[in-house]
RNA sequence: GGGGGCGUAGUUCAGUUGGUUAGAACGCCUGCCUGUCACGCAGGAGGUCGCGAGUUCGAGUCCCGUCGCUCCCGCCA
C-alpha cells in the first residue's frame, strides 16, 4: 500500500546534508537511486535535485525496516529520520555526503516504479533514441540534470546584467509573417483566414528594430527561434536566442556589453575570470590565416599561402589552380613526418568530404623537402616553401590547391582534424575571437543572383556606399557585421542596421526585390523606417551554444530539456503527427496522400 | 538531396568459416544475509537477432531492399 504525502513537509534537500546537521530531525523527499538491502539492515541512496544521501534502516524499528524492505529502484519516498555521523572506517569519500548518513524514523513509500526501460547509469548509458523516447528518465541522470539547471543560472545571470545595463525585456510575438530569404519558415494555417499562414520567427529581427523605432533603447528578449532547416549535432529546429538590440551604438559598445555579459557569466557559473577585451580579427585575415570566419584559435597551424612561390609551377595541380585564379596554401603540422599512408589518406578523406579533389603532402627530413609531391617541385620553390611556412625537420606539410573558398574549407577541415588527432587542444580554454568587417553580399552561382552574406537589414561601411554605384564592386562592399566565436563555434552574429530607408532601398535593389514585392513583403518595417528611427544595432548570441561551451557539451540535446531528433522528431511525443480531418476542414487543408508507386 | 557509422534479452554488449538448445554483465523476480555504498551469496524468469524479401539442406552471420537513430556535406539571411 502506497502512503499519503498527508501533513508531512520537507526540511532538507539530499545533497546539502552536512555535518552541521547532525543530531537534527530532517525529513527528505526524493527517489530511491540503490538500495543495499543486507537482510536485518538496509541502506537506501536516496536522491533528489541537490544530490544523494545515504538514509539506515535499522532492526530496531520494526515497522519501518518492514516497509523499507519493499522499496525497489526510482519508487518515490519521505523519510524522517536523524542526521548521525558515520563511523570513520564507514565514510564514503567518493560522495559528497559521505560522512553522514540519516537513521530513518519514519518511512511514507509515495509511489512505485516499474523497472526503468533505460538505466539512470552513466556506465550503461542507453542509445539516444530510447533515452529521448523516456526523455523524462534520462533527465534524471545528474550530469544532464546539472546541465539544464546550468542552462537556468545562465539565462537568470544574462537577465540580471541587463536589467543592471538598462536593457528592457520585450516579448515579440511567435505567429508573425513570413519573409523572404533566409532559412525555411516553420508555417502556421489561419483557420480565421482560409489560405494565409503565419510564420514561426526565424528571429525577432523586424520586431527588435520596430522596437528601437519605437524609442525603448535597449531590448533584449530570451526569444525561441525557429528553422525548418537540417539538423547537426549543434542545430535543433527550435532554438533559443539572447537577442538584443541597442539604439545610439558603435560596434564597440555593443562589444563591450557583450564582453561584459560574458566576463560576468563565466565569473559567476564557472569561477573564470575571462581576459577582455576579447580580440578582433577581420573576416579576410580569419580566412587568410584559418580558411575559417570562426576560427579554432586555441592552436596554430595557420594557413600559409604559397602561390607566389609556385607561380611558375609546371606540378599540374598547382598550376591548375593557380590558372583559374585559386591559390595554393599549406598548414604545417609540427612531428608528423611519419605519419602512414593510412594516417594521410584519411586526411585526404576530410579533404574530398568537404569539396577538396585531394591533400597533396610533403615531409620535412634532413632539411629538405621530401616525399609526396616533393618530385614535382624545384630546389628553389622547396626552400622557397619550407621559409615561408616555417617547417621544420620531422613536420609535415598539408597543401590544398583550388579555389579560395575551396582550399580555405579543406585545410580548415584538416586543420582541425589533426588538431583533434594530436590532441593538441587545451581542454580549459575559452578563445573569444570577434571577426569582423563581413562582406555584405555574395554571389550565388546557382540562382544566378546576389543575396546577403548576413542578412538584409545590415549598414554597409560608410566608406563603401559608392561602390552600390557598380555591379562589379558590389562584393567589395562590407558590412558592419561581427560575429563572436569562441573556441571554433559561431556563438553569435550581429550588426549595426540599416537605419536610413534610402540606404535600406540600395540593399534592396542589389538582392533584386521589386517595388511590389518589396511592398508586400516589408511594406510595414519600411514605412517604420521613414519615421525618425535612430541608428541602432544589435546581436544575438546563441543560448544552446553558450550553455554547450560552459558545460562542454558535444550535442544541443544535451542542453534542452526535450529535444528532437535530427530528423526533426519528438520521439517521446512522436510529433509531428497527423491530424484529424476535421481539424484540416476548418483549415481548408487537404490531407497529402503519399505517391505508393514511387 | 548525398556520404559514413550503428541496430542481438528491459539495458549495455559478445557471438568464430553460414552449422546442434543464441551467451555475459547490469536490471527484474524469489530466498538468505547487521555496516553496505556498483553490497554479497544461491536460484529463476526474460529473445520475432530492427523489418521485408532472397541465396542455402541450414542465416544473428552472406546478397538486395527498407525503417529508425547518429555524424558529416549540401542547406542553415
Amino acid at each position: 500500500m502506497l502512503d499519503l504525502i498527508g501533513n508531512t513537509k520537507r526540511t532538507h534537500y539530499c545533497g546539502e546534508i552536512t555535518e552541521s546537521n547532525i543530531g537534527q530531525t530532517i525529513t527528505l523527499m526524493g527517489h530511491v537511486h540503490t538500495r543495499r538491502d543486507l537482510g536485518n539492515l538496509i541502506f537506501i541512496d536516496m536522491r533528489d535535485v541537490s544530490g544523494i544521501v545515504q538514509i539506515v534502516f535499522e532492526p530496531e524499528n520494526e515497522a519501518v525496516i518492514e516497509k523499507a524492505h519493499k522499496l525497489r529502484n526510482e519508487y518515490v519516498m519521505a523519510v524522517t529520520g536523524i542526521v548521525r555521523a558515520r563511523e570513520a572506517q564507514n565514510i564514503n569519500k567518493d560522495m559528497a555526503t559521505g560522512a553522514v548518513e540519516v537513521v530513518a524514523n519514519e518511512l511514507l513509500l509515495l509511489n512505485d516504479s516499474k523497472p526503468l526501460p533505460v538505466q539512470i547509469n552513466e556506465k550503461q548509458l542507453a542509445e539516444e533514441d530510447l533515452r529521448l523516447e523516456y526523455r523524462y528518465l534520462d533527465l534524471r541522470r545528474q550530469k544532464l540534470q546539472q546541465k539544464i539547471i546550468m542552462r537556468h543560472k545562465i539565462v537568470f545571470a544574462i537577465r540580471e546584467y541587463l536589467t543592471k545595463m538598462r536593457f528592457f525585456e520585450i516579448e515579440t510575438p511567435v505567429l508573425m509573417k513570413s519573409t523572404p530569404e533566409g532559412a525555411r519558415d516553420y508555417l502556421v494555417p489561419s483557420r480565421v483566414h482560409p489560405g494565409k499562414f503565419f510564420a514561426l520567427p526565424q528571429s525577432p529581427q523586424i520586431y527588435k528594430q520596430l522596437l528601437m523605432i519605437a524609442g525603448f533603447d535597449r531590448y533584449f528578449q530570451i526569444a525561441r527561434c525557429f528553422r525548418d532547416e537540417d539538423l547537426r549535432a549543434d542545430r535543433q529546429p527550435e532554438f533559443t536566442q539572447l537577442d538584443l538590440e541597442m539604439s545610439f551604438v558603435t560596434q564597440d559598445e555593443i562589444f563591450e556589453i557583450l564582453e561584459g555579459l560574458m566576463a560576468e557569466l563565466f565569473e559567476k557559473i564557472l569561477g573564470k575570470k575571462l581576459v577582455t577585451p576579447f580580440p578582433r580579427m577581420q573576416y579576410n585575415e580569419a580566412m587568410n590565416r584559418y580558411g575559417s570566419d570562426k576560427p579554432d584559435t586555441r592552436f596554430g597551424m595557420e594557413l600559409c599561402d604559397v602561390s607566389d612561390i609556385v607561380a611558375k609551377s609546371e606540378f599540374k595541380v598547382f598550376y591548375g589552380a593557380l590558372k583559374s585564379g585559386g591559390s595554393v596554401r599549406c598548414i604545417v603540422v609540427p612531428g608528423c613526418a611519419g605519419y602512414s599512408r593510412k594516417q594521410i589518406d584519411e586526411l585526404t578523406d576530410v579533404a574530398k568530404h568537404v569539396g577538396g579533389k585531394g591533400l597533396a603532402f610533403c615531409k620535412v627530413e634532413s632539411g629538405e623537402l621530401t616525399a609526396g609531391i616533393s618530385k614535382f617541385l624545384t630546389d628553389d620553390e622547396k626552400a622557397g616553401i619550407m621559409q615561408k611556412s616555417g617547417a621544420k625537420d620531422g613536420d609535415l606539410i598539408l597543401f590544398g590547391a583550388d579555389r579560395n573558398t575551396i582550399v580555405f574549407k579543406v585545410l580548415d577541415a584538416v586543420r582541425n582534424k589533426v588538431a583533434r588527432d594530436l590532441d593538441i587542444i587545451p581542454k580549459d580554454s575559452f578563445n573569444f575571437l570577434w571577426i569582423t568587417d563581413f562582406p555584405l553580399f555574395e554571389y550565388d552561382e546557382d540562382n544566378q543572383r546576389w543575396e546577403t552574406a548576413h542578412h538584409m537589414f545590415t549598414l554597409p561601411k560608410a566608406e563603401h556606399l559608392p561602390y552600390f554605384d557598380n555591379e562589379s564592386d558590389w562584393h567589395r562592399i562590407q558590412g558592419e557585421l561581427y560575429d563572436l566565436v569562441c573556441n571554433g563555434m559561431e556563438l553569435s552574429s550581429g550588426s549595426i542596421r540599416c537605419h536610413r530607408p534610402d540606404i535600406q532601398r540600395k540593399i534592396f535593389d542589389v538582392l533584386g526585390f521589386s517595388e511590389e514585392e518589396l511592398q508586400e513583403k516589408f511594406g510595414f518595417f519600411l514605412k517604420a523606417l521613414d519615421y525618425g528611427t535612430p541608428p541602432h544595432g544589435g546581436i544575438a548570441p546563441g543560448i544552446d551554444r553558450l550553455v554547450m561551451l560552459m558545460t562542454q557539451s558535444d550535442s544541443i540535446r544535451d542542453v534542452i530539456a526535450f529535444p528532437k531528433t535530427l530528423k526533426a522528431v519528438d520521439l517521446m511525443s512522436q510529433a509531428p503527427a497527423e491530424v484529424s480531418e476535421k481539424q484540416l476542414e476548418e483549415l481548408y487543408l487537404e490531407i497529402v496522400k503519399e505517391d505508393s508507386n514511387e
